[in-house]
DNA sequence: TTTATTATGAACTTTTTATGAACAAAATTC
DNA sequence: GAATTTTGTTCATAAAAAGTTCATAATAAA
């Protein structure tokens, strides 16, 4: 459930790249040019970009550079046409870590993707410990001392990401756009009653909580 | 929509300006010298201004000036038909942010009011640190270090202007002006209302206090 | 003392969130 | 593949919080 950022001046090859990335079962966002990218980064945790070197306003190199320039490490994997060496060398000096080639084969972009975020050690399997309560990523449970709460996918979602960033607001769309996917159409009223079952179920739990940020969203404290 | 003020006695220039700018989405004033300008800026909350410097009446040097000398700190890009190394060191030491020359290559005027906007953004420091007291913007809390007192939009926005600006004194005009919109209709006393209920929650801390100006408004002290 | 201005309590309005319940969709079981 | 259970969404309404106004008391300045 890694999320995946596509930046490429054209929607249909973001609707393609995406296709195969969500068969794999990563999330994506889409950025068509690099300043929509700098904003998607400044709002979601984006663990890697596959990003088009060709763009208007603000190209691959010139987003990849001001990335680095701040200090941002999340792995590139770059798309271009050129396959020329000084083309590539640009690229590998402004810190890209890997790229492809147009046409693109959809299969090698997955592999390389997988293979960029294996080598980032970004780990697949995420448990969440919270004293002696672990949000088990894989199977959707809560375990605590005393009993194993089984959640329905999108409440554990939402308290996972609400627990992983701990006293981080996150407004209702933020939520949608995580856990849902950044097209959904879902109503933001919908993230209220899930937290609302959540807090229900561990009405009995304080370890961790549930806070409503007034005008804002909602926070995960423990 | 950031609001930005393009200032060149040059209509022609502005107009086209203005369109590369409104195709960004941003929302443009005009103003054709300095004068104009500090009358838009002390109506509009102005984000960023692009301006030319040679002007009749005030120049864009002069404008620099004073809009730094009362601690105005928006970026401005500047535009310049002249290239030369003591030019640039004027400029930039009179507190100009970024430069373009002319003739003006409207994609990279563009790109550089992105830049300059999304650097503000980012380097504009959120929390407001007042002794061992913090205001944090983002959440909308003061955190003491015994408590974390979560604050009503209005009341925090109240009380960070108040201090971010520690003396100044403030009417209540430039209050509603700055936190309910210079278009807003609210009746002068709600601010009194708000001061009243800030006084109440801190009245326990000393570290800082909102005094009264009799006849003018209010002022933060710290 | 008079007058203008500000402070305060309280009522009232508006906005936002919580909640229960109905409905829809998806997954599971038979 | 029909029936059942679980999960997910929407909606209406209750509740709570935030924001505004107003009347009056208190205070400072003339």
């Amino acid at each position: 459930m890694n999320d995946i950022l596509i930046v490429d001046d054209n929607e249909d090859i973001r609707k393609l790249i995406e296709i195969y990335l969500k068969r794999e079962g990563f999330n994506t966002f889409h950025a068509g040019n690099g300043q929509e990218a700098l904003e998607v980064i400044d709002k979601h945790r984006i663990e890697l970009i596959v990003l088009d070197v060709m763009m208007p306003v603000m190209d691959g190199y010139e987003l990849t550079r001001e990335l680095r320039e701040v200090g941002f490490i999340v792995p590139i994997l770059m798309v271009t046409a050129k396959d020329t060496y000084p083309d590539k060398k640009k690229g590998f000096d402004l810190g890209i870590d890997d790229y492809i080639t147009k046409p693109i084969d959809m299969e090698e972009l997955v592999l390389r993707v997988k293979a960029l975020l294996r080598r980032a050690r970004i780990s697949q399997d995420k448990k969440l410990v919270i004293g002696d309560i672990i949000l088990d990523y894989d199977s959707l449970e809560v375990i605590t001392p005393s009993q194993e709460i089984s959640l329905p996918r999108k409440e554990f979602f939402l308290l996972y990401k609400l627990m992983s960033y701990p006293k981080k607001i996150f407004t209702r769309q933020d939520l949608l756009d995580d856990i849902w996917g950044y097209d959904t159409e879902v109503d933001e009223r919908t993230v209220d009653v899930h937290i609302k079952r959540l807090r229900e179920k561990f009405k009995d739990f304080d370890e961790f909580e549930i806070v409503t940020v007034r005008g804002l969203g909602y926070k995960g404290v423990y």
